[in-house]
DNA sequence: TTGTCCATGTAAAAAGTTACATGATTCG
DNA sequence: CGAATCATGTAACTTTTTACATGGACAA
């Protein structure tokens, strides 16, 4: 029995809630929710051939556009369990950040691209926090439902707090780290602050 | 000419600093560093080897074990320059979190199990922040150089306050998440509470 | 009529993981 | 004398990205 791998699980953790073309959840890959996990839609037809092959999810043909028929996918029984069973399972993360790398490494460039290259960051943080505050906006228009954790509305929020919180972190991290520059280029700075 | 993907950069970013061998790059790979960006000794040996064909690093045979020679890499000026122009260039990053995914999905599992997944989640942060910890007094020997941004020294130490930020953060919303589930589970405490 | 969105796929290449393989030294 | 560490590599496989390919509907 051919087993799933993560992309097979986001899927099908997609699925769980509705069912879903492979063009909408390749949609969804896509930011905000891609800025937790993102997937190609190269890669989400191929798998969701596995996944049905595999009797975890089903598809229905409905009418739609193109030289190719539209199918609507929906998760399976087996489908479901195989998703909880994941949910719980013990976790492995491998952690990238091509950001940190770049961090380590910016004493090679001059200070004052040094300072526009966070700036950037900065502000790149900064745009994220606004598309997460509509998001916010928008579950809090669905009332009670956000705040019981039997919903899968709820974890869905965490998700979004999570991010926010992120975000957030990321922002004062920046800000810090530019405060820094601007004291070792200013030194007077320095002076009056002590 | 072929280009230099981002573990190519990552190579040239520890060995900007000091020549090492490619076991001693794989060591560094690992984790606390590793909690940035890793890679494993297999994808480094063919990596240096392209390194060297391009000209952005050059190796020395040094004394050691193994039916192999033992090769020292250096970064060569043409590296240097290679890696400064990578430095502050548009940067694109593609944000994975297994974690959120696994969040996302826990509706599916008993409130208890949720717990304790969160709770073994919340436990993985706190032994992070012990070995980010004992990072932070090995810079805190270092002195002045810590605190001076024209120093490779300065920008590690950036990147594990930033580290330390994402640890932090993630417990804090450990924390929140299991108390949102406390909450749900005994509705007497929401009482006391309010 | 040109461009964007909907909708599905395949192919080729790059990146990353896991497993195989060798052998010296050093510590318990 | 066995296990861990040092040290280097290759092979097979999986995952991800980028590019190619088709064509209907609808709006500027």
């Amino acid at each position: 029995m051919a087993q799933v791998g993560i992309l097979g699980y986001a899927v099908l953790g997609l699925l769980a809630t509705e069912p879903r073309t492979g063009y909408e959840l390749a949609q969804r890959m896509k930011a905000p929710i891609g800025w937790m996990w993102s997937a190609q839609h190269s890669q989400i037809y191929p798998e969701l051939a596995r996944l049905t092959e595999t009797g975890l999810v089903r598809s229905t043909v409905i009418p739609g556009p193109g030289p190719r028929d539209t199918k609507r996918y929906q998760i399976t029984t087996a489908g479901r369990r195989s998703l909880a069973a994941w949910a719980d399972s013990p976790i492995t993360e491998v952690m990238r950040s091509e950001l940190m790398l770049r961090v380590r490494v910016l004493w090679l460039v001059s200070p004052d691209r040094a300072r526009l290259f966070l700036e950037q960051q900065r502000q790149h943080q900064l745009d994220r926090l606004r598309v997460y505050a509509a998001e916010e906006a928008d579950f809090a228009r669905h009332g009670d439902a956000v705040s019981d954790p039997s919903s899968s509305l709820f974890f869905a929020y965490a998700t979004l707090r999570f991010g926010i919180g992120r975000a957030t972190q990321a922002l004062a991290w920046c800000d810090w780290l530019l405060e820094q520059l601007a004291i070792a280029v200013d030194p007077i700075a320095l002076g009056a602050q002590s």
